[in-house]
RNA sequence: GGCCCGAUGGCGAAGUAGUAACGCAGCGGUCUGCAAAACCGCGAUGCAGGGGUGCAAAUCCCCUUCGGGCCU
């Protein structure tokens, strides 16, 4: 059976330099699902670690979205895609992720390969692993933008109305996001308009999957983190984030709310001090590695593995090979 | 030495007598097209310390301590 390879976990983690080290041995191709690494221009602040004079390799776009940017940067011998896959304009999301994902998945397996999925993004990995039903039914800008400035009391009453199965799926939490309760509504209207709910669930099939998850301490992680982000201020955090500036009112949403991005835009805005940005910077990752955290730990499948621990790579590889034999 | 102001959870900050708002951080979560997003929930039996007045005090009075300011 076809094998794909998935190494998940929080940010500062070391899931980059794990699956660097491990493709070269079991013949992999990295896969990025990272929600802020697929934007190009996105580099140092989100972590992309592209080496110094790799080049993206151009390859065949398999989908018919002609926006994506398809191809690979050679981090040593191991081609990672999905990488710089569109500009910091488009408002990139979970469909475009499997869109593009699958097949690629599709041509490394046929080259031979093993692809090894990389990322943090809990809700990519998921779609790829349990499809998402409704992903088929597009976004409607009218209608958002229509509902957008509603109170939430006037959203729940539509919903309860429109879809009164989802009204009484909702638990509190979603109940009272707005966000959550627009797309339910989105759903319910196009199930009005074409008749059915769901489409066919793109995600992958008849494939074996291995999830190897890597963890240590909040502490732990925390420092991490600190580390890696004054590091970064070294490396030209600020020039990337300033470039990305002069294009402000055009970015997506995705790179403006994106950790350190949105912090740093705060600065350049003029709000704060350089000082407090890089403060926000490191809570703002600290808040996104919880989140990460949180989401992973209910998924079963994942293999965990601490990361202060002796040798835990040893303990990984293991495990692969049992799971290649 | 004298006078004035202040002291509230880790931080910031409301509250001038009726039983401790709120924001941030922290902690616990939700999750089916923005997911590094959006959203939900939980934290002071105590208001610098001590004494007093009151049915009742973070709120009034006295003393002490510590900050800040002003005066000689």
């Amino acid at each position: 059976m076809n094998k794909v390879l998935f190494v998940v976990g929080p940010t500062a983690s070391g899931k980059t330099s794990l699956a660097l080290d491990l493709a070269p041995k079991i013949n992999g191709v990295i896969l990025n699902a990272d929600s802020r690494q697929v934007y190009k221009g996105l580099d140092i602040i989100s972590g992309k670690d592209i080496p110094d004079k790799a080049e993206f390799v151009k390859t065949e776009n398999p989908t018919k979205n002609k926006k994506y940017n398809v191809g690979y940067y050679k981090f040593n011998s191991t081609p990672v895609y999905l990488l710089d896959l569109v500009t910091p304009t488009y408002e990139f999301n979970v469909y475009d992720y499997l869109d593009i994902t699958i097949p690629t998945i599709d041509k490394v397996i046929g080259l031979d390969k093993i692809p090894i999925v990389v990322g943090g993004t809990g809700f990519y990995i998921k779609a790829l692993l349990d499809g998402i039903a409704t992903v088929n039914i597009p976004q409607d800008k009218k209608l958002r933008k229509r509902f957008e400035g509603l109170q939430i009391e006037e959203l729940q009453k539509i919903i309860k109305k429109k879809d009164p199965e989802k009204f009484l799926k909702m638990n509190e939490s979603d109940f009272q996001n707005k966000r959550r309760l627009i797309r339910a509504i989105e759903i319910a209207q196009y199930v009005k308009k074409v008749g059915k709910r769901e489409g066919k669930i793109a995600k992958l099939e008849n494939m074996s999957v291995l999830i190897i998850g890597l963890t240590a301490t909040r502490e732990i992680i925390n420092e991490r983190i600190d580390e890696r982000v004054e590091k970064r201020i070294t490396q030209g955090a600020l020039d990337e984030a300033k470039k990305l500036f002069d294009n402000y009112k055009n970015l997506s949403e995705q790179v403006k709310t994106g950790g350190g991005y949105r912090d740093l835009f705060e600065y350049l805005k003029g709000n704060i001090a350089l000082e407090e940005a890089v403060e926000k910077w490191k809570v703002t990752e600290h808040h996104i590695a919880k989140k990460q955290i949180v989401w992973f730990q209910k998924d079963k499948r994942i293999k965990w593995f601490d990361i202060t621990e002796n040798k835990f790579e040893i303990k990984v590889k293991k495990i692969i090979d049992k799971w290649l034999k």
